[in-house]
This record gives structure tokens, C-alpha cells and sequence, in this order.
RNA sequence: GGUGGAGUGGCCGAGAGGCGAGGCAACGGCCUGCAAAGCCGUGUACACGGGUUCGAAUCCCGUCUCCACCUCCA
């Protein structure tokens, strides 16, 4: 079975055929790096993890870019609010960005280019399609330059929407535009902008507009053509809608496929920071940890809503206290011995069906908790080989979605976090236990539970195996 | 006005003409000193009204409700 995805552009599941046999490059819209990204933000950054690791796993050598726009209006505004630089402003949060991503176990894309490097590559492009006739230098003196959309009959055709049907836009800053459609590839610089905010060009100092930074970032490391672009959904009009034409109307045969993903919702509305109804990242991934938000994230299927509830983060974490316990009783078990080849079975053939799917990871899960159901009987019955195969399993499927709890994206935030007191907290709690154990030795039930009792009101979930008693964090 | 999406059992969440995805919760049983975990079992759900069909959550027609995009937005 090939690999299948939904492309929006032609609104149905298609074969997926790479423009060079072996290779995938994608594009995907990065982050505004104008303050600290919610829990809409990295549902995107985790999907497209998800499909580069599908990918990867399936055999391609996968190229992803995502951009980091790092000069645009919102973020001269929160600088100025902020009273730091826009350049620190920016830095600032990309940083923000960078780890809320990491801590999600995302893994950095191929490139990440920042709008500000790439300023000649968005001339060039700016001057192909003036030179096309596709584009014009405002004639108000402001030094915009702006896309023609008249001039391009294809216009539309991403979204769907037919130019001639749209809302008239109701934008004061119109300036020079011969038609409230069009928009701008480079904004020329305003009184009262930083003087480090502006850019020569051939049409006078100005900073580049939004849609243009991707289609030239796009251009310079995939080329004129490449295999996937991905974002939002929210971007696919104007964003995508104008990255496609201006990049076309330059000669460009851009993205082959879009791919977006649905929103985070709360209360039914989308989060988003207009609204106001926004999720910390670092919020939730203290309080339900990093792999729990991401399972949350990359459960349902990327192009449904999520609804962010505490009721959905906690489920997720306790589908992952699941698949933990499968994991770690299996590893016991097996003790120093390698789990062993996955002898592949129904569960790992529907898994690999689900995610050639359009990546339909809640079939994928179900696989795996059908796989972990099975290994839990073995594990019952003393099977220790199908223990190891379940395991070996299990844990493959989990790199692909990047939940694996023993790959190195999670040891090693493990190992970096400074709070990371596991070590201490089994030296203290092992004690305990040791006198539990004494006591359930002697029949002392009042005595043991009275230990397991003042462990639990400290958070820790005290379970008792036949090899001794075991202890894990409560976040219940 | 234009363009899309959604309404599934207590909850979350897949599916898209015919064998009850999966998870969480609940209940019964096994196991356990008791728990926990695990295993076994228990659910006849698809907004509403019609229609097509041997058969519809899935197709068609109509209705209602919700959300989003058309303006910065992952």
C-alpha cells in the first residue's frame, strides 16, 4: 500500500508520488514568532512531526522546512510594547517556540530559515513578476509593491474561493492598491518604523510582506517544485492562496500537495490569541507532561477539531499510563534481554494501513492498544516471546508517532530538566518500601497500607508486582 | 452574500452501505491480604424528518443546530 493524504487543494485522498523517487521535501509554515506559541500552534508542529516520521519510517529521505517569520506588524508592535528591539523581541520568542516544540518531542526540521535572511530571494521574486506583469509598484509613492490578482486568472483555486464572490475587504491601509484584492509582496517603510526594520530595494526601503518570505524560503532549499506544503488550516486563504499564485505567476510549479491541519478548539471556538481563549504549552506540559500533550495532539486525526479540555489532556494521559505499564512490565520481564524482531502480525499490518491512510492515526492507535492487549495476555500467561515481539512492536510504533518513552527525544529532556529528581525520589521511596514489604511480610496490613497511604498523599502511585512493589508519579 | 467543516453510546473519538474501531468512565467476574495494574464479560450510539435499498450512522432530498474562512491567525 502507497501512502495516501488528503491534499486540500484538490479536496480529496490521493496517491502520494514524490517528484524524486525516494525523496519527500516539505514546506510548512512556521511560527510569527511575536509571543509564546498555545496549544494551537504545536498541534501543527506535532502533526507534521508525525508525518515526517511516518514518512522516514516508510523508506524516503524526507527534507522539511518550516520558516520562522521574524519581521512583520505584530511583532514591531509587541517589540515597542515590550520596549526591546523587534530583532530581540523576535529572537526571544523563537526561542520560546524552539522549546515548546522540543518539549513536545519534535524534532527540528531540516531548515528553519528566518524571514530576515532570505530579503534577496524575495527581491528576485518580487522583481520576476513585476517583470511578468503580475505585480506593481504602488503609485502613491508609499514604495508597496503589490500582487496582482486580476492578472491571474488562477487565482482562487487552493481555496476555492472566486475572486469576483468575495467580501470586498475593509482595510483602511489600502494605500495603493488598484484593487482591494490584491495584496502586498513588499511594504514599503512606514514613518515611525525602526530604521532597522527596513530593507533597500529597487522600490525604495521597506520590510517583505507575509506571503512572499514563504514562496522565496520555499524556493532557495526546495526549489522551483517540491512534494508537500503544510499549515494551518486557517492559512490556506489568504496565506497559501497567495503564496500559490505569486510563486506560479513567477514560473514557480510549487507545492505538489497541501496538507492542513485542523485547529485546537475550546468551548467550541478556536483558540487563537484574538480571541483570547488561548493554552499554554508550558503549562500543560507541566501538568500533564510532554508526552501526554502530544498524544493528546496527535491522537485525533489531523483534520478534526480537537477540543482542549482538562478532561482530554487527562484521558490522554491515562490511555499513556496504559501503554507505560504494558512497557515497563514487559521490560521487567524480559529483564537485560533484547526485545525481540517484530514477527509482523494483524496489529502491525493495520497500524502501517492506518498511517499510509492520510496518516489516520486513531486507527493506528487502536492497533497498537490491540497489540498491547495481546501482550498483556502473554505477559499473564508467562509467553515471553510474544512479550518480546509485542514489545519490539509496540515500541516501533511509538517512534513513528514520537511517544516511544525510551527514545532519546524524551531520556534526554529527562536527563536536561533540572527538577528531573527521579534518582532522589527512588532512593527515598525505595526505603519505604523496603519496610512495606516487612510488614506485608509479617501480615502487618495496617502497618503497609499506612506507607502506601503517606505515599499517595505525596502524588505517588504505589503498585504492587510480583517481583515488589513499584512506584510511578500520580497525575490523575 | 461566497467557500468549507461538524452534529456518533455517560465522555473522548474513528468509520463512511452489510461483520458493534479504540480509549476513558461505569458495572459484574478472575487475580490480589486489600488495592492498583492486567485479563474476561456487560453497551445495540450515530441531530431531526422523509426517501433509495434486501440492508443506511454511511447514499439522496429537506430541516435544525454549531463552527470556521472570505481581515492578522497553526
Amino acid at each position: 500500500m502507497t501512502f495516501r493524504l488528503y491534499d486540500s487543494a484538490r479536496r480529496a485522498s490521493v496517491d502520494f508520488v514524490p517528484l524524486v523517487p525516494g525523496q519527500v521535501s516539505i514546506y510548512c509554515c512556521g511560527p510569527t514568532v511575536q509571543s509564546a506559541p498555545h496549544l494551537g500552534h504545536v498541534r501543527k508542529e506535532v502533526n507534521f512531526d508525525v508525518l515526517r516520521r511516518w514518512l522516514e519510517w516508510s523508506g524516503y529521505a524526507v527534507t522539511l522546512v518550516s520558516n520562522i517569520t521574524d519581521i512583520d506588524d505584530k511583532i514591531l508592535i509587541k517589540a515597542a510594547e515590550a520596549a526591546r528591539p523587534w530583532w530581540a523581541h523576535a529572537f526571544l520568542f523563537e526561542n520560546v517556540f524552539t522549546s515548546a516544540a522540543a518539549s513536545l518531542g519534535v524534532r527540528p526540521p531540516t531548515y528553519a530559515p528566518r524571514a530576515t535572511g532570505h530579503i534577496p530571494e524575495m527581491l528576485e521574486l518580487v522583481a520576476e513578476l513585476i517583470d511578468a506583469g503580475h505585480a506593481y509598484v504602488a503609485d502613491d509613492g508609499t514604495g508597496d509593491v503589490y500582487f496582482d490578482v486580476a492578472s491571474w486568472s488562477a487565482y482562487g483555486e487552493l481555496s476555492g474561493q472566486r475572486a469576483d464572490e468575495m467580501e470586498p475587504s475593509e482595510d483602511a491601509e489600502d494605500r495603493g492598491k488598484r484593487d482591494p484584492r490584491d495584496f502586498a509582496l513588499w511594504k514599503g517603510t512606514k514613518p515611525g518604523e525602526p530604521a532597522t526594520a527596513s530593507w533597500h530595494s529597487p522600490w525604495g526601503a521597506g520590510r517583505p510582506g507575509w506571503h512572499l518570505e514563504c514562496s522565496a524560503m520555499a524556493g532557495k532549499y526546495l526549489g522551483d517544485a517540491f512534494d508537500i506544503h503544510g499549515g494551518g488550516l486557517d492559512l490556506r486563504f489568504p496565506h497559501h492562496e497567495n503564496e500559490l499564485a505569486q510563486s506560479r505567476a513567477a514560473g514557480r510549479p510549487f507545492a505538489s500537495y497541501w496538507m492542513h491541519n485542523a485547529w485546537v478548539t475550546m468551548k467550541g471556538e478556536k483558540m487563537s490569541k484574538s480571541l483570547g481563549n488561548t493554552a499554554d504549552v508550558a503549562g500543560a506540559v507541566a501538568a500533564y507532561g510532554g508526552r501526554a500533550v502530544r498524544l493528546y495532539l496527535a491522537g485525533p486525526h489531523y483534520r478534526s477539531m480537537i477540543e482542549l479540555s482538562p478532561e482530554a489532556l487527562a484521558e490522554a494521559s491515562a490511555q499513556l499510563e496504559r501503554i507505560d505499564s504494558f512497557l515497563n512490565r514487559a521490560k521487567e520481564m524480559l529483564g537485560e534481554r533484547q526485545a525481540g524482531g517484530p514477527a509482523p502480525g494483524p496489529y502491525h499490518g493495520a497500524f502501517c494501513d492506518a498511517m499510509d491512510d492520510d496518516l489516520a492515526t486513531p486507527a493506528a492507535l487502536a492497533a497498537l492498544f490491540g497489540l498491547i492487549r495481546e501482550g498483556n495476555q502473554a505477559l499473564a500467561a508467562g509467553d515471553r516471546d510474544t512479550v518480546s515481539a509485542a514489545l519490539a512492536d509496540a515500541l516501533w510504533m511509538l517512534d513513528v508517532l514520537g511517544l516511544n518513552p525510551w527514545a532519546s527525544e524524551w531520556t534526554d529532556a529527562a536527563r536536561g530538566a533540572s527538577d528531573d529528581l527521579t534518582g532522589v525520589v527512588d532512593g527515598l521511596v525505595s526505603t519505604l518500601l523496603a519496610q512495606r514489604t516487612e510488614a506485608r511480610a509479617r501480615k502487618d496490613w495496617a502497618a503497609a497500607d499506612a506507607i502506601r497511604d503517606s505515599l499517595a498523599a505525596a502524588g505517588l502511585k504505589i503498585t504492587d508486582t510480583p517481583d515488589g512493589a513499584r512506584w510511578s508519579l500520580d497525575r490523575s
